[in-house]
RNA sequence: GGCCCCAUCGUCUAGCGGUUAGGACACCGGCUUCUCACGUCGGGAACACGGGUUCAAUUCCCGUUGGGGUCACCA
């Protein structure tokens, strides 16, 4: 019952129905892990975790020359901070393992010898030199000609002790076609394929043949890739029914460019997710942008990992490439870090801690940097902070002691005249009912009627005062957080500091 | 260049024959205000073009233009 060599005859639907989908991933572990290609694992993760499929990780590492150890520990770290977890794959096990390519050699040889044994591929002795040449050749003589192998070995029968490639025989007539879940109908003629190379002079696999037999093996229902990678889809399914097996749903994703238009690269900025786990990025808040971009739900914008799953599906993908934005990104992490619902107390501490902490190397008071301590000092900032990185900065002047003293802040607020109100707005907080933001207030209200004073002209300079700086949360807030003793003392030691200054 | 794909505000997008073409980010104003933010109110901003089909096209079809992908013993 499996499908014929005609074309439209090609038909996937009897799969997918019959069993839960079976997705996979398969990063190149040639660099870190790029953000495109985290929303490739992500919509594949997404319909895995909606439909209760399965989630496959498969490192396709057959490209000797750049492939390396450090890169892929770099991919399982950046997958797992994003809490995009396989359910086979390196570290996980599973039964179609291994989910190496470069251990999965002799499967490979294995297969083409089947496709050779079948006469459904062949064994081509040119030297990539003669075929360089003849390329070379023929553009001379016409530059707009296509070079396609010419089928030098395809009908060859002798064996000579020589190297060679193992070659797909393309079928000639008739053409490929496919439904793509996001594309619709793709329809590709024969005639465009060339006998493609399967396996290398040294028995590696190419990357069309690796992933066909992999995804067959490894029995994957839905191949869903970027764009990019449209035009092997053609050549794959021929390798299917030359294999004589199902073939498998295809979906493709729009590309995501860079804003000038070009393919998005380290150029235009951070790429790699490890820059966005730095920058202190939290992982839902990039898998919400990821999600958006070429994917939408209505008019919602926000997204909970459930609400992704839940919402998910390949029909309401778009079809158009898009371009980057930083400044959206942004925008969504700061949601993210905004709401409670989203990013919890604990999480967002625990997730700050660590910059707080590095900021603090070989400064005493960095025992004092706490989950606890930061959590109960969230609040101040859970509306201004963007990042959590940001959120550090926000809070260094309460886990530092003195605080860093912003000189320019310093020259402009600390000075003669701000001495007697800086030290009047000590002794009004320090006469306050007890030491909450609402008492505070009061007092300092009681003081400013009684001498005249506005807000406006003492405020600034008693920032500057507590926390070093010119822009800070609520100075109730800071009072508060920062505590009666801590307080006084950095109003006095300013008040001081403001006097003598001026002289 | 061949083949393939795509086309709504600057950007991400909603729209699935009849809408004052909606939202979000960004941008510009107002309000709020102890700073910075947040919040809130308001504003400017798009259906690439040309043919069809239809009573009616942003929507369906064709073409043009524009953009992108890919043409390896990379993935």
């Amino acid at each position: 019952m499996r499908a014929g060599l005609e074309p439209g005859a090609v038909s996937c639907y009897s799969w997918a129905l019959m069993s839960k989908p079976r997705l996979r991933f398969a990063p190149s572990p040639t660099g870190y892990l790029h953000i495109g290609g985290v929303r490739t694992a992500l919509f594949n993760w997404l319909w895995a975790r909606k439909t209760g499929g399965t989630f496959i990780l498969r490192v396709e590492d057959t490209d000797q020359e750049r492939s390396t150890d450090a890169s892929r520990a770099v991919i399982f770290e950046s997958l797992n901070w994003l809490g995009l977890d396989w359910d086979e794959g390196p570290g996980k096990g599973g039964e179609h393992g291994p989910y190496t390519q470069m251990e999965r050699l002799s499967l490979y040889q294995a297969k083409a010898e089947e496709l050779v044994r079948a006469k459904k591929a062949f064994r081509c002795y040119c030297t990539k030199a003669e075929l360089d040449l003849q390329r070379e050749a023929l553009k001379a003589k016409d530059p707009k000609a296509q070079f396609k192998y010419p089928g030098t070995c395809r009908e060859r029968t002798d064996e000579p002790n020589l190297p060679y490639v193992v070659r797909f025989k393309t079928f000639r007539g008739g053409s490929v076609r496919y439904v793509d879940k996001v594309f619709g109908e793709i329809v590709t003629p024969n005639i465009e394929q060339q006998d493609f190379v399967l396996l290398r002079e040294g028995g590696v696999p190419l990357y069309n043949f690796g992933a066909v037999v992999d995804d067959m093996m490894m029995e994957v229902s839905l191949v869903a890739r970027g764009r990019d990678h449209m035009v092997n889809t053609p050549p794959q399914i021929m390798l299917y029914e030359a294999f004589g097996v199902k073939v498998p749903e295809f979906a493709h994703l729009p590309m995501m460019l860079a804003p000038s238009g070009e393919k998005l690269s380290k150029r235009h900025g951070a790429v790699s997710v490890s820059e966005y786990a730095e920058t202190g990025y939290t992982p839902d808040a990039v898998l919400n942008y990821l999600a958006r971009f070429g994917w939408s739900h209505g008019d919602q914008e926000v997204f909970s990992k459930e609400e992704l799953i839940h919402a998910f599906s390949w029909e309401s993908c778009g079809r158009g490439d898009g371009k980057f934005d930083a400044k959206k990104f942004l925008a969504i992490n700061h949601e993210h870090l905004k709401t409670p619902g989203l990013t919890t107390d604990g999480d967002y501490a625990s997730r700050t801690v660590p910059f707080l902490k590095k900021r603090a190397i070989g400064v005493q008071s960095e025992a004092r940097i706490t989950e606890k301590a930061v959590t109960s000092a969230l609040y101040m900032i859970r509306e201004r902070a963007t990042t959590f990185g940001q959120a550090a900065d926000m809070l260094d002047p309460f886990f530092r002691e003195p605080p860093v003293m912003d000189e320019k802040a310093a020259a402009k607020f600390l000075i003669k005249e701000a001495a007697p109100r800086i030290a009047g707005f000590r002794e009004a907080v320090a006469r306050a009912a007890e030491w909450t933001e609402g008492a505070l207030e009061a007092s300092v209200n009681a003081w400013l009627a009684e001498s005249g004073l506005e807000m406006k002209v003492v405020g600034q300079s008693v920032r500057v005062a507590l926390t070093g700086r010119t822009a800070s949360p609520s100075l109730y807030q800071v009072l508060f957080v920062l505590g009666r003793d801590v307080s006084l003392a950095r109003l006095s030691r300013a008040a001081s500091m403001a006097d003598r200054l001026s002289i």
